[in-house]
DNA sequence: GTAAATACATAGTTTTGTGATATATTGTTA
DNA sequence: TAACAATATATCACAAAACTATGTATTTAC
């Protein structure tokens, strides 16, 4: 990530959101498709990826499914009924707080004088 | 903070923006302006103004000011000149930033089947 | 055959906000 | 006037969350 901090809290809603959209999907293709969509800004690690998806796992708003690709294991997840319902919940808080960040900071400079 | 995690990384900004539009203000007056402004969803804590503003000054992005009111200290801050800097690529960012988690969490449900 | 990409995982570190606590003044109100 | 809330600053211990680095292993491309 190159915004670094700026992910905090918002990791969780994204894997969630994109398990509601795409239906079932691996670790990497969610990396890779976080990538694609912001225009290769965000880039999840690893470090971030495995560990917020066994949590949410272990929350019980995801579950997984292992497939093998040849020899390769591939874990798939998937949203449980839990989970769909967190994901609009944390869906529109992140909604809600970004807007709200956005007031914060994009409101009329020095109204004070010179206003138009 | 009800919010909790999501401010992580904003908060930063959130001081430089109030600072560029007010000019000086201090700690305390910068929670109640918050709290004010995100129609009290947005509670800054102590633990958590006092050191970022400690931070912005031991990075030079702003300076303090001690005055006295009656007995009591109170230290405005203000922007320096790369701190009028950094409040504009700070603010520029988060914008980007939020932008794009708001495309990646609000993109079309399942384009697939259905699609109107 | 060697490097890059795919695919998972974890340990240790850092950053950053919170809760709790401390100190002290000022204003309100019973 | 005593008690409490609000104002105003500050720090410490803690927790959450992402990062770096590292490790393992398979598959694909050159």
């Amino acid at each position: 990530m190159n915004h670094t901090e700026l992910l905090k809290g918002t990791l969780s809603t994204i894997i969630l959101r994109l398990l509601e959209e795409k239906g079932r999907m691996y670790g990497y293709e969610i990396t890779q498709m976080v990538k694609e969509k912001s225009g290769e800004t965000i880039l999840i690690k690893e470090g971030s990826l495995y560990p917020a998806l066994h949590k949410l796992e272990a929350d019980g708003l995801i579950v997984s499914e292992e497939v093998f690709i040849g020899k390769r294991v591939r874990k798939y997840y998937n949203l449980t009924k839990p989970g769909k319902k967190a994901t609009r919940t944390s869906v529109d808080e992140l909604l809600a707080f970004m807007q709200t960040i956005h007031n914060l900071i994009t409101s009329e400079l020095n109204p004070a004088h010179g206003a138009a």
